[in-house]
RNA sequence: GGAGAGAUGGCUGAGUGGUCGAAAGCGGCACCCUGCUAAGGUGUUACACGGGUUACCGUGUCGAGGGUUCGAAUCCCUCUCUCUCCGCCA
């Protein structure tokens, strides 16, 4: 969440760089604009109900103290009971109050770093970067592709659980369990990352920690008569690990890679990639999750961003990194870069990972926090980048390693995790 | 799911109605002494919020929420979590 003494101290500034995700955000119907005012009212209450309490504490402490040496209290005595009436009108009050402006500053997003390009949405995101040959030849899509193979069953996946859910054979099977292996292997050996295995279902804080509530329920899913739910992405058991702590500053970074199925609702995307296994209700990921020093945020982000990227180097999957406006980010994102690999049967690129800085934002939600020189525990900034989604990964190898003869080849980097298959094909 | 025990500061662990934000020990920090590693002495050491915004003052916080009381870490109720035993189970 936003820092509330910003809040205060410069209200116009924050203003303006939550304005660029769009005008709604700071409309006259959003969080914002309830900020100032419950903040003033209930600075009001509280310091109202702190005067009593003050009296109450003092007079009961004399109360105390004549009742010792056996002297008479009833006059006071008498008048507190009136004030412990009035403490308790003026503390529901404060409470009331005090949990608006609560919720008020959970649902306000995260200000855009100034950097962060303007727009409105993702036809202005910016492209950086391409890395790879793409090919330009007709590829069918990997649906066909995976079906013609015998590796994916759509109907199978719909008939168990509904659309948007897939059944993965055989080879393919395999596949999905390879990638697993083979980008935990590169992020744990190659890229320092330790890794952690993690609840798929969390509870209703642990979800508030990371931004995910109390804003999006709708696209979560939540178990009956339980205030838990499937987690849509790693990142939120992940950062959480560390929820109400304060971290030795030695310590930091702390990064973890952690492999974890993901649950999505898909709320508001109906008609929208239908086919295929591009977008799931449930789906893996190998998520990688940094905490640090606010001042290594963004020299952080490009690291982790390297590592995502180093993944579909070795895949030999071509890709194009892209950084998101302002009007495209995230809730909880100050600066986003998503990388998109190229999709030969769509001719264009599609994210296959999303690398986030989120500052202090999330670590000023979920407590957690670091011992700096001076002494003082102040919130962490926390990162975390896909590295990279499975499934998406599966589609691009696919449809970029397709061959005229129906058969898909396996990247060279991969093949050890196969059991030395070079290709697959129709048996 | 059933029975029992417990939850106190970075950690261990005292504290059953009023000078308790909380003894003691460990750990951390500062200084002194000493001057090979070491050991010893003294002091200090929670967080949040609000007001002055420098040395200060106030409020709240002893798992969470309610209640009793002039006054609660201490008494009552509810919930959560942990541990032990039983049941069930991959």
């Amino acid at each position: 969440m936003i820092d509330r003494h910003e809040l205060r101290r410069a209200p116009e500034e924050m203003r303006a760089a939550l304005a660029r995700r769009g005008a709604e955000v700071v409309g006259p119907d959003s969080a914002w604009a309830r900020l100032q005012e419950l903040d003033a009212r209930q600075r009001q209450l509280k310091r109202e109900l702190e005067t009593l309490q003050a009296e109450r504490n003092r007079v009961s402490k004399a109360i105390g103290l004549k009742k010792r040496q056996g002297e008479d209290a009833t006059e006071e005595l008498a008048r507190m009971r009136e004030v412990a009436q009035r403490v308790k009108q003026l503390e529901a009050a404060a409470k009331s109050a005090e949990e608006a402006f609560g919720l008020a500053l959970l649902e306000v997003p995260n200000p855009p770093l100034d950097s962060v390009p303007d727009g409105v949405d993702e036809t202005d995101n910016v492209e950086l970067r391409r890395w790879g040959e793409v090919r330009q030849d007709e590829v069918p899509s990997h649906d066909e592709i995976g079906e013609a193979l015998g590796i994916l069953d759509f109907e199978a996946g719909a008939r168990l659980a509904g659309s948007r859910f897939t059944v993965i054979c055989g080879a393919g099977a395999r596949l999905e369990r390879a990638l697993i292996q083979f980008m935990l292997d590169m992020h744990t050996e190659r890229h320092g990352y330790d890794e952690v295995w993690v609840p798929a279902i969390v509870n209703r804080k642990t979800m508030t920690g990371t931004g995910q509530l109390p804003k999006f329920e709708h696209d979560l899913y939540k178990l009956e008569g339980e205030d838990a739910f499937l987690i849509p992405t790693a990142e939120v058991p992940v950062t959480n690990l560390y929820q109400e702590r304060i971290l030795d500053a030695a310590r930091l970074p702390i990064r973890h890679c952690a492999y974890t199925p993901c649950f999505r609702r898909e709320a508001g995307s109906a008609g929208r990639d239908v086919r295929g296994m591009i977008r799931q209700h449930q789906f893996d990921k190998v998520e990688l999750v940094w905490l640090t020093r606010p001042e290594h945020a963004l020299s952080g982000l490009e690291t982790l961003t390297g590592h995502a990227e180093a993944v579909l180097q070795a895949l030999g999957l071509p890709y194009r990194v892209v950084e998101l406006c302002a009007g495209d980010l995230g809730f909880s994102a100050q600066k986003t870069y998503d990388l998109e690999v190229w999709l030969p049967s769509q001719r264009r690129y599609r994210e296959i990972s999303s690398c986030s800085s989120f500052g202090q934002f999330q670590g000023r939600r979920a407590g957690i926090r670091y011992r700096n020189e001076a002494g003082k525990a102040e919130p962490v900034a926390t990162l975390n980048g896909s590295g990279l989604a499975i499934g998406r990964c599966l589609v691009a190898l696919l449809e970029n390693g397709w061959q005229a003869d129906g058969s898909v080849l396996i990247p060279e980097a991969l093949q050890p995790y196969m059991g030395g298959l070079q290709r697959i094909a129709n048996a």
